[in-house]
DNA sequence: TCCGAATTATACTACCTGTATAAAAATATA
DNA sequence: TATATTTTTATACAGGTAGTATAATTCGGA
């Protein structure tokens, strides 16, 4: 991006920061900046279309952090998905994300509204998709409940600290104060066995990515399948056998259990199993290909990178 | 209060429903309440003013039909406190006060941010002393932080719930949902013997009304129990013995006990134990005279008329 | 009927967003 | 180096808003 916008970004920033998103015109960002309305208006379109910017930045390096976090671990362990609130909450008191939060919401602004919500709707995605992990299938049908009570819980727990205590180090303690509720809340609702939010909603909500699909979800495991099956039947040599079992599986493992699959891996992979000396499997192969791209495809669109 | 300007009052809270207190220009609230400029800006100094001035006219109503609700009934039944939150989230909803709320936090006006908060804080106090009825004074240190988390838990399930779908009938469905998890909560976070705020802070957010104050409940019972040794002591006929304990039994009861104490009553009651033919107790009477005047005088300092 | 208070209409200041445009500066190209 | 092209600036402008000020008008009560 360019140098001189992101410089825009970040200086905006700063006085939304400061000043609040509504109370800074764009007179004071030019100004803080040093450039002219016209190179604004060049970047632009809007007051609003810059803090959309400023967002999307910030994101996509928070959501970087978050998968980072994950890397090596079990995603059901706990204690990952606390730091990695740690890091959000963290992220959100600097940068103000709350506050400008609520700001935009009152503005008149449709898109940005919309920015907002589906940004909103993508953070509970991805707590419900971490409480499965965490939480386990059985519990699913009442994980879309505990996630919309859980950032609620959270949320306010936060509010009135920062209230009480203006100190970053309590953050953390808000935030295992919180999930031990969260924990035994789960138990409870799954043991009362109630719902409020049937889990198909966030789905309508916010059409996703095809990992959700159930249809999809069966066609490409139906495929790895047949690709195992095709390995195990042409590869005599055992070693070969092996190493294209790992390839397969560490596609699987990438796309069906991994925050943010690693394209250029997969894509490896892929190449790497279209490169056998044998010249088995080309229809499945091709089938492989074409589902994954379509799924990179949908997870670009839903992404971060909205239009 | 003059009715031209409830008729302002009016029209502009339904400008403000329809489109906003943002979007709403104050052109607009001339032409909609068919007054000129100079008599909006007599009545109220600013478009700010006039919310507040909207909330206060609501949130008079909504106390005391709230207060209603808990006539002849026990504070400790659940089903009231219920009852009670579904009168207020539909009263909510109705008015917009929740967008209200958030499009207000964006503005600069100090004022209006602070009735904001006040008002917000008053929320939480309503509902910590309303669980104390419930749960108990055994489960009070955990109170504050139950209803803290209770309030996010709720409001999310309700704006997820508006979203999923627009039926008011509901409401008492997520209600119902939403203290489920809560008296599961008390148990959990007694039994854990976690606390993230302390009560007292509540005390120095919202210096209150001598109700929360241990020094000021002390001194009033003694003064109480002072009396009713008095009319033990010194009215033999029985009928008259039984007439002035229920007297001071009301007054305790009606202070300790009511949401919002009936002023007029008490002070007919006082009258009452004043105008006893043997004329004891002057000393007591005064004192529990004083003690109640400046108890009414800070309910009214830190009650609704807050300007 | 008349006085004074309430109300209106209107003009005015100061600020805001967003557009348009000509001049100046930076950059690329020959 | 000289010329062409793009980027950037400075500035004026239109249309909107909040709030102040003031003269004219209306209305209710003595």
């Amino acid at each position: 991006m360019n140098e001189r916008k992101q410089h825009v970004i970040n200086k905006a920033h700063q006085l939304f920061i400061e000043k609040g998103f509504q109370a800074t015109s764009i007179q004071d960002i030019l100004d803080y900046s040093g450039i002219s309305k016209g190179t604004f208006y060049k970047y632009f379109s809007s007051k609003s279309e810059l803090l959309i910017a400023i967002y999307k930045a910030n994101f996509k390096k928070l959501q970087k952090e978050r998968n980072d976090l994950l890397i090596g671990k079990n995603p059901s362990d706990i204690e990952v998905f606390i730091k990695q609130l740690e890091l959000q909450m963290i992220s959100n008191k600097k940068n103000k994300f709350v506050a400008l939060y609520e700001e935009v919401m009152s503005t008149n602004d449709a898109d940005l509204k919309h920015y907002i919500r589906i940004t909103r709707l993508r953070s509970l995605r991805w707590m419900f998709s971490r409480f499965i992990d965490i939480f386990g299938e059985k519990n699913k049908p009442y994980l879309l409940d505990c996630a919309i009570m859980f950032q609620g819980l959270l949320q306010n727990n936060l509010q009135y600290n920062r209230l009480a205590t203006d100190s970053n180090e309590k953050i953390s303690n808000v935030v295992r104060f919180s999930v031990n509720r969260l924990v035994k809340l789960v138990e409870e609702v799954a043991e009362a066995d109630e719902q409020l939010h049937p889990q198909e909603l966030l789905e309508k909500w916010l059409p996703g990515p095809q990992k959700n699909n159930h249809e999809w979800i069966s066609q490409f495991y139906k495929i790895i399948n047949l690709m195992r099956n095709c390995i195990t039947k042409h590869f005599h040599d055992k070693y070969d056998q092996e190493k294209y079992i790992e390839l397969l599986e560490f596609i699987q493992e990438e796309i069906m259990h991994t925050r943010a699959p690693r394209k250029f891996l997969i894509e490896s992979a892929l190449q790497t199993l279209q490169n056998n000396p044998l010249d088995i499997w080309k229809k499945e192969l091709l089938q492989l290909t074409q589902i994954i791209t379509a799924f990179f495809q949908q997870l670009e669109e839903n992404g971060e990178d909205e239009h």
